[in-house]
RNA sequence: GCGCCCGUAGCUCAAUGGAUAGAGCAUCAGACUUCGGAUCUGAGGGUUGGGGGUUCGAGUCCCUCCGGGCGCGCCA
């Protein structure tokens, strides 16, 4: 199609019909209303300004140079200027073919030619479960990551663990649960103000008691916080994997940022940032000069006391991934964290990377309500309510299908008491009810002698129904969806697509029957349907949502 | 005060700068002798928060105002 407005373009210059310096980019697209036509283009619109002439003028002449093509049956210049492709119906035909020789392959790329992505996300802090939060970072993380393998991409998971030794957080974390394995022993104490009052910690102390025994917390109390903090991360890190694994969610990495102050690369970053003349000290510490790289203001890298701040380690820890390899950064961070977009992107820059190779997804909050009353949650609290408790509530599937539902800037309401209740009416059972449906299906054709036909052997002629055409349309979209999601960055598209399809599935189920039919039809159809099930299924594969075979 | 995000149907949301702004839920009315009724058909519902601008064309981009959320540390 493409190809063809080009050619008339050409043709129509070298006439003398377009006096135009450089041919515009040629888009076409499905037009919304399907009345219009199979495919539509706005290139005469795209030339009035330099035509100075009505877009319909335009197109006509664009037309008018249009060379014949046996799968365009219909070419239309719209009121307002829109040039209207209506195809033969074969088109369609060669689609589902072509999905049933790709298979699993098909909605696939290769645009991003191998080249290496890191994807940040989730990121919790070792002092706590997985929270719902979290899990919508989890969500988006993860289909981000298949959406970008899907489209030729070489793409690492990882999840950078916030364990420095040094942190105040885990100093009060560690405290808390040195408090906890005490009490269990019989002691009558409190916890400390800033403490932590999470039940998961009575839990580890308990695990801790069992395993180590009753005289942990004696002796150099350095020592001691040393280990309860160290055996705290480690449970805590365990059970954070578990939930995710859970969730669908795998990471390949999991970065320490104490392994960063350890081996010195948070000083080799520091210094070379002083190298390269962008950092320098005032007031006994050390500072990034990230204003000359369009922050508010300069950031502390090294305090008066001489301790590194945590934009210090963050340096280090993007130049450690580019140096690893990576030739694109995505980090995914939560609503909190949008004002360390422009400290991290000068941090980049100033340390000589390519800073728009490096990029952030801030998604927005997890807003949370039990029974329409808004839940506010604090992990010292320990009110927190956390990925588990979701997925023991309504399960993976739905739980991953309801967080990309919506984009990721737009925020999210859950309410844990409708969770159940919507739940069974989750459009994650419409689609995989789809899936389920075909699969029985084919069962039941199977039992009557069918099985599903080689398409090239198939004539798909006899597939013309409105229903059948609107399907078939529908299966046509998914390469250019993924495309789409994976480029947008906007993985919850595929929650809608993967509905679309259903719906346009379910409405040719009602009107066609396959099994029934004479053999040519049902043959024809067997064909359709299954290539239906591979679309949906690579969706749902995609979504990381299963696509069961019964339900 | 500054920054980021949001404001679209009763509710929750969608819409690579394109044509008549779409789904789900909810409400109301219908459809199976047959391949899975977790389905399908239909109806009502909108000044896309207000105002200006850019554009052939704006829910989308720019300015401004209003309303809401979040963040603005030598914490992580």
């Amino acid at each position: 199609m493409v190809a063809l407005l080009e050619q008339a373009l050409q043709r129509a210059r070298d006439a003398g019909d377009l006096p135009i310096t450089h041919l515009p980019e040629i888009s076409v697209e499905p037009p919304r209303v399907k009345e219009f036509g199979d495919f539509a283009s706005n290139v005469a619109m795209l030339l009035t300004r330099e035509m100075r002439r009505p877009p319909r003028e335009i197109a006509d002449l664009i037309v008018k140079h249009l060379p014949e093509d046996a799968l365009v049956s219909k070419v239309e210049v719209a009121g307002n200027g829109f040039i209207n492709f209506t195809l033969h119906p074969d088109w369609l035909h060669e689609v589902v073919r072509d999905i049933q020789t790709k298979g699993d392959a098909y909605g696939r790329w290769d645009v991003g030619k191998g080249e290496r992505v890191n994807v940040e996300f989730v990121s919790a802090n070792p002092n706590g479960p997985i929270t719902v939060a979290h899990g919508r970072g989890g969500a988006i993380g993860d289909v981000l990551a298949n959406l970008l393998e899907a489209v030729g991409y070489q793409v690492t998971r990882e999840f950078y663990v916030n364990d420095a030794t040094n942190s105040l957080q885990m100093q009060h974390f560690a405290r808390s649960l040195v408090v906890r394995y005490r009490q269990l022993l019989g002691e009558d104490i409190g916890l400390p103000e800033d403490g932590y009052a999470g039940e998961y910690l009575v839990d580890i102390a308990r695990e801790l008691l069992e395993r180590e025994g009753a005289h942990l917390a004696e002796g150099d109390e350095t020592e001691v916080l040393n280990r309860f903090r160290n055996y705290a991360e480690e449970a805590m890190k365990r059970q954070q994997q578990a939930d995710l694994a859970d969730f669908g969610v795998v990471f390949d990495v999991w970065f320490s940022e104490n392994s960063l102050h350890t081996s010195g690369q948070v000083d080799a970053a520091i210094r070379e940032l002083k190298e390269r003349g962008h950092a320098y000290e005032h007031d006994g510490a050390v500072w990034l000069r990230s204003t000359v790289f369009g922050d508010d203001k300069d950031r502390v890298l090294v305090r008066n006391n001489g301790q590194p701040t945590y934009i210090a380690a963050d340096a280090a820890y993007h130049r450690n991934k580019f140096e690893r390899g990576f030739d694109y950064l995505i980090d995914i961070w939560g609503p909190d964290h949008h004002g360390y977009i422009a400290r991290t992107r000068a941090a980049v820059a100033a340390l000589g990377y390519p800073a728009e190779n490096f990029e952030v997804l801030i998604y927005q909050i997890v807003r949370l309500f039990k029974g329409g009353d808004l839940v506010r949650m604090s992990k010292r609290a320990g009110n927190v309510v956390t990925l588990r408790d979701v997925l023991d509530e309504v399960g993976k599937d739905a739980a991953r299908f309801f967080f990309l539902m919506r984009s990721h800037e737009s925020p999210l309401d859950f309410d844990l008491e409708l969770a159940k209740k919507e739940s069974s009416e989750n459009p994650v059972y419409y689609v995989q009810y789809a899936h389920a449906r075909i699969c029985s299906m084919l069962r039941v054709a199977g039992e009557q002698g069918w099985t599903v036909p080689a398409a090239r052997e198939t004539d798909l002629s006899v597939l013309r129904e409105e229903a059948e055409l609107v399907l078939m349309k529908k299966l046509d979209e998914l390469p250019e969806e993924v495309l789409v999601a994976a480029t947008e960055r906007a993985p919850h598209r595929l929650t809608r697509y993967s509905m679309e399809v259903a719906d346009a599935f379910h409405k040719f189920y009602d009107t066609c029957r396959v099994v029934g039919e004479e053999a040519p039809l049902t043959r024809a159809r067997l064909v359709l349907v299954d290539a239906t099930r591979l679309v949906l299924k690579n969706v749902l594969t995609l979504l990381g949502v299963s696509a069961p075979e019964r339900m």
